[in-house]
DNA sequence: ACCCAGGAGCTGC
DNA sequence: GCAGCTCATGGG
């Protein structure tokens, strides 16, 4: 044990084990999260709303996250969604039944859908729309440093919180395009004016079941059925939304010619969604069918 | 230079 | 209702 009494650290770094699915990886790379920084091997810097925490998987199950058990207990643990069983749900797929989904479900081992904050889940969403990964990340990284909230993380370094709906809604025109947001910068607007105004009332939003959540945010400018979902399934954590890209779209043909069984895998279509999008799109070549 | 990216609004039929 | 077009911009 070190006895470096001259840089006490302001909390604790705190390290337990995970017995369920947990993959800090496979989570960073899901495509639902767009502030998780890879900084060596093992370790991710997560950015979470006002908040940072650097996480690492040490093997066997077991992580170090260099915050103290209180803040763990109070917002990491809820944001990491411990309290649900993935294993469990990984394991409701029948391999004779369906064997497409239950290898998906094993090569995505590990993969949770996270608790993200409604606000942050539906601007980045927004800003998803036609965009690739990298582009998305560097976009809500500009908005965050241009009007969020400057923090620094246990080990002394800067970061910028995710900036709140007056924050956002205050910017210029010049502004917002400065964040590369291109043509998605009315759509940015409209949503900050919105939830500022009350017009949009996300924590009413909480109470509502999925299809009457989805209805009304397509109802807002700029969001459609896809991002709709995503918000559902990653902000509100309603884990029977299935948002339905190009990705998914293509998998459903593929392996479900007959249609895919969405009643069978109710409440979870979401999770099994994530594992059918992760597997698919890692595929080298998913096969064009050269038919021209 | 080319094509695509976790899409959505608008127009014309 | 739905197919086709357009919208900025960057990554590969």
């Amino acid at each position: 044990m070190n006895e470096d009494k001259r840089t006490v650290p302001l909390s604790s770094p705190m390290s337990l084990t995970i017995t369920d699915d947990f993959d800090l990886g496979k989570i960073a790379e899901s495509g639902q999260c767009f502030r998780w920084e890879k900084t060596d091997d093992t370790t991710w810097r997560i950015i979470a709303g006002d908040r940072c925490v650097c996480a690492s998987g040490l093997g066997g199950g077991r992580f170090r996250f260099d915050c103290d058990e209180n803040s763990f207990r109070s917002f990491w643990a809820g944001y990491f969604d411990l309290d649900e069983n993935y294993r469990s749900i990984r394991e409701r797929i029948s391999p004779a039944e369906d064997p497409f989904l239950r290898a998906a479900a094993e090569h995505g081992k590990g993969i949770r859908i996270l608790r993200q904050d409604p606000w942050e889940t539906l601007i980045t969403f927004i800003i998803s729309q036609n965009r690739n990964i990298p582009a998305i990340r560097r976009s809500v990284e500009l908005l965050s440093e241009m009007c969020g909230s400057r923090h620094c993380d246990s080990e002394g370094k800067e970061y910028y919180g995710f900036p709140p709906p007056d924050q956002l809604a205050a910017l210029t025109e010049e502004q917002l395009t400065e964040c590369r947001l291109g043509y998605r910068w009315k759509y940015v607007r409209a949503a900050a004016e919105a939830v500022k105004q009350g017009t949009c009332c996300l924590e009413e939003m909480r109470h509502r079941n999925c299809e009457e959540l989805i209805r009304e945010l397509t109802s807002l400018y700029g969001i459609g059925n896809k991002v709709a979902s995503c918000v559902a399934l990653f902000g509100f954590h309603q884990l029977n939304a299935f948002p339905r890209d190009v990705w998914i779209n293509r998998v459903l043909a593929a392996e479900y010619p007959d249609g895919y069984p969405y009643e069978r895998y109710a409440p979870y279509n979401g999770i099994y969604q994530q594992y059918m999008f992760a597997y698919y799109r890692n595929q080298p070549r998913p096969e064009k069918d050269g038919s021209r």
